[in-house]
DNA sequence: CGAAATCTTGACTGTTTGATAAAACTCTAA
DNA sequence: TTAGAGTTTTATCAAACAGTCAAGATTTCG
């Protein structure tokens, strides 16, 4: 552990304690946070500018700065928020559930936060991209414990016939990769499809698809019953 | 097609005639393109630096700009040598193999190129988050015909029941999805695994991953002969 | 109301960045 | 060997950039 720990709330300084938020101070910031998840996402930490977060969410750069004193500290902000957000659908897979079914939604989930939250998707891509200087330890502790406790319900799974035996940490970064595709390569996925098939439908098609790769592709071989414990009821 | 067809060749510029390159000319443009890859690849078109890039590449930035006039030319000479490359493997599918073996060979190359080419692939991914600005129209004519007729060959190959039947160019994108991913997110890859698991041999573990999933998920179901095509041998 | 706290702005600073000009140097081929 | 093509460097520029400051405007609340 380290004492990085800039919580993106400067104005906790020039206050002598904790304090409410104020009306505009909760508005401001959220201008600021949504016009800086643009900015971010599409150009990444370095490539985006102050100028171009304060325009976007209308104020001037001195005034974005009396809320954030440092760029660093909008993405920060942001970072961290995502995080928390990220995780909850891995989070929500339950051992005590039936493996295809608990999957199936896993799955639809994360094509959803594709379809609503692009941005989101986008500026964790562009963290991963540059080497994710600002999270490395945290996914290194807390996603990797996360994604650790999961797989192994998975192998559990597994163990019991339940589920084809796989690469349990493989298949999740399959899924992740797959769903988090259509926000991240939106233009691609649009461009490929054409004006057809490139519409809002896209996402139903995408789910149906990813239904079949992964449920059927996961569903248990039919082998010699002597061989393998029997499929429980779904 | 368009007429933009900078081919980031300043140089021609100032010769009256097309002439040949000189050993320095091609050392020193390598040099230059090697070190803009890693730029672009960590911080794409806008985070990367002129600096940054002719230090790596160990000259002065004037000296740079005497190769690349500006430091979009730079940028555009690697994506347009990106491309050629990129589509290869899918190119390479064969209508007249066998839909199993000719899907395993193509996950194989891309994840080799993941492997292999990583700044690369991050390039791509960061031309891709920024709105494929520079490369939209390419991906709407070129990128688009080679996949349709690809996702054609597939639905001939579902047709005739040698493989299950899923929408071609989903498949298509989780394919690209999937095996990028281990370009792209790397670090998250190396976080998740650990120090034992995330060594050099994760490209092993994916490859016999995504092969379970993609060549089990897609091979046709055992149904009633009468319902559908018997399997040509594979 | 009116004073204190909060918010906003214009003007400014030092630095980084993309790009240019011209002089100086090096290589190459006749 | 030497003229000229090709290469490198020094010096420089204007714009863009992150961030500061103090003064003015507005809101809040007793």
């Amino acid at each position: 552990m380290q004492a990085d720990d800039q919580s993106g709330d400067n104005l906790m300084a020039r206050a002598t304690a904790t304090q409410r938020k104020t009306r505009i101070q909760v508005e401001n910031e959220g201008r600021i946070l949504g016009a800086a998840l643009d900015a971010f996402s599409a150009h990444g930490f370095r490539g985006a500018t102050i100028d171009q977060i304060a325009e976007g969410a209308g104020m001037s750069k001195p005034n974005l700065l009396y809320y954030f004193r440092r760029k660093q500290d909008i993405y920060e902000a942001l970072i961290a928020h995502l995080l928390e957000t990220w995780l909850a659908p891995l989070e929500h897979i339950d051992d005590d559930g039936d493996p295809l079914p608990e999957l199936q939604s896993y799955i639809r989930r994360k094509l959803e936060m594709a379809r609503d939250f692009p941005r989101e998707s986008r500026l964790f891509a562009n963290e991963m991209l540059q080497g994710a200087p600002r999270i490395k330890r945290l996914l290194e502790t807390q996603l990797k414990s996360l994604v650790d406790e999961k797989a192994k319900v998975l192998q559990g799974w597994m163990r019991a016939g339940r589920l084809n035996r796989v690469d349990p940490w493989h298949l999740i970064f399959a899924i992740w990769s797959t769903t988090q595709h259509y926000a991240d390569f939106d233009v691609q996925v649009r461009a490929v499809l054409g004006p057809d098939r490139g519409g809002d439908g896209r996402f139903e098609d995408a789910a149906r698809f990813l239904e079949a790769l992964f449920l059927d592709g996961l569903r248990p071989a039919a082998v010699p019953a002597a061989t393998m414990p029997r499929v429980r009821e779904i």
